[in-house]
DNA sequence: ATCACGGTTTGCA
DNA sequence: CTAACGTGCAAACCGTGAT
């Protein structure tokens, strides 16, 4: 007979995330950064969207508008990066391509996490088989990960926390090799907010109803559950119990809708700003849609003022533009886009952020060609933007753009302090000390 | 009642 | 100097009008 381990453990599945990760980039290009406070900001330097645990120590949460701190950071001398995201997506494939040698299936879950499945070998030690996964990617890369093990993916994202957060794991945390009571103490030392898929809104709610810790959860009537939140919720309740209801996402399936909108750096009140950045955000968009190989069937605009600029007359609008005939064309979506800009358009505001969206994607494999449509794929437009997108890709981003995208962009986002493309860009590299 | 829809909310990284 | 608060997705949810 074997050890009575409660997880029948079917599956393994890991979840590799990357510490603080793009703090960790900037500290592989610049190791004077090690131990000292450092922080990454969102676009136009908004917020912090990362934070070396020297910063967390200090009490800066996610996502803390940034302008609220700076006396707290020129205190204690906290570092502040604009965000560098050509550097992060070049690191993030580094460390993507590292694990997918560790298994065969692999889910990219997002820039700095990756799910592996790690059932077929669990012959293997696998607490040292993810030592083994942490140590190649810090060679690799230079950047740390921590591992967490289990049976779902709900619970792997537990593990992965306990690898963060207990120093005692060093690291890699497996919950499939830990008795069922083992586990369950540990769960119960968890609070429920940890829990992937309950956050800001239900985790309040759940402890009203007397759910405190993982235990609490694990323990609760799926069914019942369900009645007061969601089929979310159940899914939940199953997969802390071992039971996978979360698949693992092999094949990245297609966007369903391609969004690209930005904050201003400065306020924009005429519509020619406007235009301008809803020329280059269709731009973007539609070099999305084309790398997936997808046409869009509509498009929505929008503008708004800021919300936090109280004393500001306030505006927000936007529209759907339902398309003739699905299309990739940047010049077509750029000409709708402006056309539904002038719609919305009111004088007399600070416009704060402008955006588009193209939803309704198919295919275009399997386009509907209507014979008689005026809007036919056209062969000469279509030739144009494969110039276009590989011009951009070999000569770099916006060698070639709409005249309407414009050049001086004076409502560009703020970006005070980036670091080098140390990977993607050679002039860049050489201008580093 | 039920469905399809569009807009809104929620969660996540 | 001052004022200053991200982006991009999916899916659930919810109100509405049509049937």
């Amino acid at each position: 007979m074997q050890p009575s381990k409660s997880n029948t453990a079917h599956r393994a599945i890991a979840l590799v995330d990357v510490n603080n990760f793009y703090v960790s980039c900037e500290r592989v290009f610049n190791p004077k950064l090690r131990n000292k406070p450092v922080v990454v900001l969102s676009n136009n330097d908004g917020c912090a969207v990362a934070r070396s645990n020297e910063v967390k120590a200090l009490g800066v949460p996610m996502g803390a508008p940034w302008f609220k701190f700076k006396d707290l950071a020129k205190q204690h001398g906290i570092i502040a990066y604009s965000s560098n995201y050509a550097l992060y997506a070049d690191m993030s494939n580094r460390v993507m391509s590292i694990l997918r040698q560790f298994s065969p299936d692999q889910e990219v879950y997002s820039i700095d996490e990756s799910f592996l499945d790690l059932t077929s070998f669990q012959r293997r030690d696998l607490v040292k088989y993810g030592q083994l996964i942490r140590s190649s990617v810090l060679k690799g890369t230079g950047l740390p990960v921590c591992v967490g093990i289990a049976s779902t993916k709900t619970l792997a994202k537990l593990a992965n926390h306990c690898a963060k957060k207990r120093p005692e794991y060093n690291s890699v945390c497996n919950f499939n090799s830990m008795s069922d009571s083992q586990l369950d103490q540990l769960l119960s030392e968890i609070d429920i907010g940890e829990i992937w898929g309950v956050g800001r809104k239900r985790a309040p709610k759940l402890k009203q109803l007397g759910f405190n810790t993982v235990l609490d959860l694990k323990r609760a009537n799926p069914e019942i559950l369900r009645q007061n939140f969601s089929v979310v919720m159940e899914k939940t309740i199953r997969e802390l119990n071992g039971i996978v209801c979360i698949e693992l996402e092999e094949v990245t399936p297609d966007k369903q809708q391609i969004l690209s909108s930005r904050s201003f750096g400065t306020p924009v009140t005429d519509i020619h700003g406007l235009s301008e950045s809803i020329s280059l955000y269709v731009s973007r968009a539609a070099e999305k849609l084309r790398r997936q190989q997808s046409y869009a069937g509509s498009l929505y605009v929008y503008i708004r003022t800021s919300p936090f600029r109280d004393k500001d007359p306030q505006y927000s609008n936007g529209m759907t533009i339902k398309l003739p005939s699905p299309t990739d064309s940047t010049p077509k979506l750029v000409s709708i886009a402006l056309w539904g800009l002038k719609q919305i358009y009111h004088p007399g505001y600070n416009y704060a952020k402008a955006g588009i969206m193209l939803g309704e994607l198919v295919p275009a494999s399997g386009i509907q060609t209507d014979l008689f449509s005026t809007m036919q794929p056209n062969p000469k437009s279509e030739r144009l933007m494969k110039a276009m997108d590989l011009i951009n890709r070999k000569m770099g981003k916006e060698s070639i753009k709409m005249a309407s995208e414009g050049f001086k962009h004076p409502w560009k986002m703020k970006q005070e302090n980036k670091s080098p493309c140390y990977t993607t860009n050679w002039d860049e590299l050489l201008k580093v000390d």
